[in-house]
RNA sequence: GGCUGGGUAGCUCAGCUGGUUAGAGCACGGCACUCAUAAUGCCGGGGUCGGCGGUUCAAGUCCGCCCCCAGCUACCA
């Protein structure tokens, strides 16, 4: 486990957008599995970036006058600004126009051509002309004078085809079921995976995967009047990053894929197209895709014309960087939909930030500034209370890694919290304080055992709140080389001095105007 | 319509292969304590476990029917 590698991505973002809660959302889970890892020692690689191709891009860069390139380099900005506001930690961050994007996908093309299972044949659908775009049939109707437009738009529609390559994945079906049979971690949570055989088992149909009616993407090998459709240009950035088709690129090494983290919108793209593709080509499909849940607004579906969009730098701004991430995978059970609420995040803050954790941690170093010579307290003798507190404690960081292999954030939370909690309970059936004046030898073991279960409890929280536990570990003097796991069971040394203690996670008050 | 997953305390949910008085967190009420961020701890009220019927010594937990909710039922990233 230790040493190996651990390749994790987000989905790449399509700059047709401004960063939502729901980008926050994908990428911060990520963030968390990937600084764990990196602290339990595994070769963690982080990838996030954007989706830079495609009709929308190139009208939208039209209508601002803009080159198609200029443009997205100006939008996908908002998505690296978004990195260092949710404080994650991507090993890199790729662009669907970077020359080396062009490489890897043109060389997977030519790959599925040689394999036979590409084709060149008509895409067929209702087109509309003043949309400039195709609709199924269920995204038209037929009015009362016998015309076919399309519901959303009104714009009437006509039968088209254009010439358009195919990806034979009507072939692929039996194999997909057998690969899920033999990997039944692939899907994630289970709920999607029934959904997923269900929906393959189904049947599958060819895949159009070539465009003529724009431009903006990457040229089909030999046939540039052909532009590859999102499937494929953007599912393979995954390899790109790792230097396809060069499989000597040191990067390689981190192929297949540890965890694709993916909203469940696009699951079906990661768990059947994708795996399809690589299996065709000869490369080996990820292990994991996770589709989490979106959030809705106090109750609310979101929605740009309800104007009730979640940005995640608004919510940084007013409740903290920490706060946020600790209530996003806290409040809600990884994979199914949430409500956010102000309401819960604020209960959350006080309740399990400032009175449980932050509280527990004031109380306790507090007493040992002022008691201890502001150093480490002297362990004596452990009696039966201390040492199950201390167990437990012990036992988080299993506890959590199992957890998280699972994607379950809100268990491992509540597994750390469930300790946090005895611990409080520890400090009220010991009361230090009053030991203080019958037995101060016994107070010092007390506060020892509490110092040392804040830090096994702080450890694992750290991918979730980097920043406030790095301030706990600094009051508890933990060197920066121990707050890896490998430092889990490097226990507080009595007598090492300490700084003054400081609030680190404060009550939220709101304000009084609104 | 079909498939899948659900309907358990005011709210959010745990309850594995059926077995003592159905649990947790939050919210609410009372008490204790005072080290601490008016924090913490203890006690308590509150549930026809969607409905009806069945199997069983025994069902929230199995079977049947019904009601309600959500997701999926492909070319939009």
């Amino acid at each position: 486990m230790s040493g190996s590698t651990y390749y994790v991505t987000t989905p790449i973002y399509y700059v047709n957008d401004v960063p939502h809660i729901g980008h926050a959302y994908t990428s911060l889970a990520c963030d968390v599995l990937a600084r764990f890892m990196r602290l339990d020692g595994r070769d963690v690689h982080f990838l996030t970036g954007t989706d830079e191709h495609g009709q929308k891009i190139e009208k939208a860069a039209a209508a601002a006058g803009m080159a198609p390139q200029a443009f997205t380099d100006k939008v996908s900005q908002s998505f690296r600004d978004l990195l260092g506001v949710m404080d994650y930690s991507p090993d890199n961050f790729i662009r669907t126009t970077e020359k080396r994007h062009y490489a890897a996908c043109q060389a997977l093309w030519e790959k599925l051509v040689a394999a036979g299972d590409i084709y060149l044949g008509a895409y067929a659908g209702w087109y509309s002309v003043r949309d400039e775009t195709y609709f199924v049939e269920g995204e038209t109707e037929v009015g009362q004078d016998g015309k076919r437009r399309a519901t959303s738009t009104g714009a009437e529609v006509e039968w088209v085809e254009e010439p358009s390559y195919f990806f034979k994945l009507s072939a692929w079906a039996d194999r997909l079921l057998e690969f899920y049979e033999k990997n039944p971690r692939f899907i994630g949570p289970d709920s999607r995976r029934n959904e997923i055989l269900s929906f393959v088992r189904g049947g599958l149909q060819d895949l159009s995967v070539s465009r003529t009616s724009f431009s903006w993407g990457v040229p089909v090998p030999g046939d540039p009047k052909h532009i590859m459709y999102v499937w494929l240009d953007a599912l393979t950035n995954y390899i790109t990053e790792c230097g396809y088709p060069d499989t000597n690129n040191p990067l390689w090494k981190y192929w297949p894929a540890d965890l694709h983290m993916v909203g469940k919108d696009i699951i079906r793209f990661h768990c059947v197209f994708w795996p399809a593709f690589l299996m065709a080509a000869g490369i080996a499909p990820p292990k994991r895709v996770f589709a989490h849940g979106w959030w809705t607004n106090e109750g609310q579906k979101i929605s740009k014309s309800l104007g009730n969009v979640i940005d995640p730098v608004d919510l940084v701004k007013t409740y903290g960087v920490d706060a946020v991430r600790y209530f996003l995978l806290r409040e809600v059970p990884f994979g199914n939909d949430g409500d956010f609420q102000k309401k819960a995040l604020v209960g959350r803050m006080n309740g399990d930030l400032a009175n449980a954790y932050g509280n527990l941690c004031q109380r306790v170093l507090s007493i040992v500034a002022k008691n201890c010579g502001e150093k480490v307290p002297p362990k004596g003798a452990l009696t039966e209370a201390d040492t199950a507190l201390l167990d437990r404690a012990k036992g988080l960081l299993t506890i959590v890694r199992a957890e998280l292999d699972d994607q379950a954030f809100h268990k491992a939370l509540t597994s750390i919290w469930e300790v946090i909690a005895d611990a409080n309970r520890y400090v009220d059936a010991q009361a230090p304080w009053a030991l203080a004046k019958t037995d101060p030898v016994r107070r010092d073991t007390v506060l020892w055992v509490l110092a040392e279960t804040i830090r096994r409890v702080t450890l694992p929280v750290q991918p979730f709140m980097p920043d406030a536990t790095g301030r706990i570990l600094d009051q508890l003097a933990v060197a920066p080389a121990d707050r890896a796991f490998t430092g889990f069971d490097k226990e507080l040394v009595p007598g090492t001095p300490l700084p003054k203690p400081q609030g680190v996670f404060p009550r939220y008050v709101e304000p009084k105007a609104e």
